[in-house]
DNA sequence: TTAACCATGTAAAAAGTTACATGATTGT
DNA sequence: ACAATCATGTAACTTTTTACATGGTTAA
């Protein structure tokens, strides 16, 4: 479980809330956990126990209170270590990949619309990737090397949807010679 | 939940047991369902039910008894509808990335020994992907349209991973430039 | 006035992993 | 002798998702 370091990770750039990394979560799609509340606000509740993160109570008129949660030295090793571990086996899950798996009963019309949506949502998702990148909105700012790390995982993800745009041709292109 | 499709797909290959399905599932890594025990004969009781496959049961001497799942003519129908179904938001779980996100502390050397140990599983996973490809282990002998979904599903796994490897020989670059 | 935002959290269900349990057979 | 294969399953645990719960503020 890499949520915990994900948020110890959000916390060495500065203080923040529960709330606050709900909205980091939910702009940094390279990191896949969803940030629901649930898991948020116990994962929080953990680090506190755990001694790697403190936690600072502002009072507001308006609003609930703040809890705004600092990062610790012991968190900051711990974050510093495991970023050092070896990376888990990576994982992914295209439900479309195991939908085309098993698309050989479909029709032509049928499979060229199944394809259109998915080709659709890579799309879309190259356009808010670029717009991601080029906000910065949720981006480190430490230092030039924090930036250049940032820079390429967002390079990262749009590499890997044009490489799937690429391959959506190439399988149209096949698809299309059989027709003939 | 499509662990219950995936299987389903396998059945309408041919029938099979849920010893055999688990074989299929780990020699299919674009299907990222582990097929574990207990989700496999969890789900094939629960398909059951639900009147889309039936169960043979063949009586062995030396061995325990098979369970033979056949797919039924609604099952066949549930994956035809579900495979026409717009496909979920892909989704990809790269620890490596995250840990690239919080790797501004470590040092030159630390930043190269996790990039060698990630590059090395890429690597690895390239040519298990080429070998698995040209041995056909767990392919559909149904039709021409379903062995050429196959040979693209698998090929959509071999450019992803090259790549990474480019965009991992970017991230070298770009580190060595700040080096000089 | 309606939606989005601020800000906290809890409960329950679903999905997925790991380990346990049994026990014969076959190949090296 | 030891590991792998055949073949079934259950129990306990962890992880993740969805929905519920509260309630004021701000901007269109």
């Amino acid at each position: 479980m890499s949520l915990k370091h994900t948020i110890l990770g959000f916390l060495s750039w500065k203080p923040l809330t529960g709330y606050e990394l709900k909205k980091y979560f939910s702009e940094t799609e390279f990191i896949p956990w969803s940030g629901n509340n649930n898991q948020i606000y116990k994962t929080l509740v953990e680090l506190d126990k755990e001694g790697f993160v403190t936690k600072e109570i502002i009072q507001q008129d308006k609003y609930p209170a703040r809890k705004v949660y600092h990062i610790t030295n012991e968190g900051i090793a711990e974050l510093s270590d495991w970023a050092k571990s070896k990376p888990d086996v990576i994982q992914t899950k295209s439900t479309f990949l195991i939908q085309l798996a098993w698309s050989d009963g479909l029709s032509n019309d049928e499979i060229e619309n199944l394809i259109n949506l998915y080709q659709y949502e890579i799309e879309m998702q190259l356009v808010m990737c670029r717009e991601r990148l080029s906000r910065r909105s949720v981006f480190p700012k430490k230092n030039a090397r924090a930036e250049f790390f940032w820079e390429m995982l967002w390079q990262n993800r749009i590499s890997t949807f044009q490489n799937e745009l690429n391959w959506l041709t190439q399988l149209r292109n096949g698809l299309n010679v059989g027709k003939e």
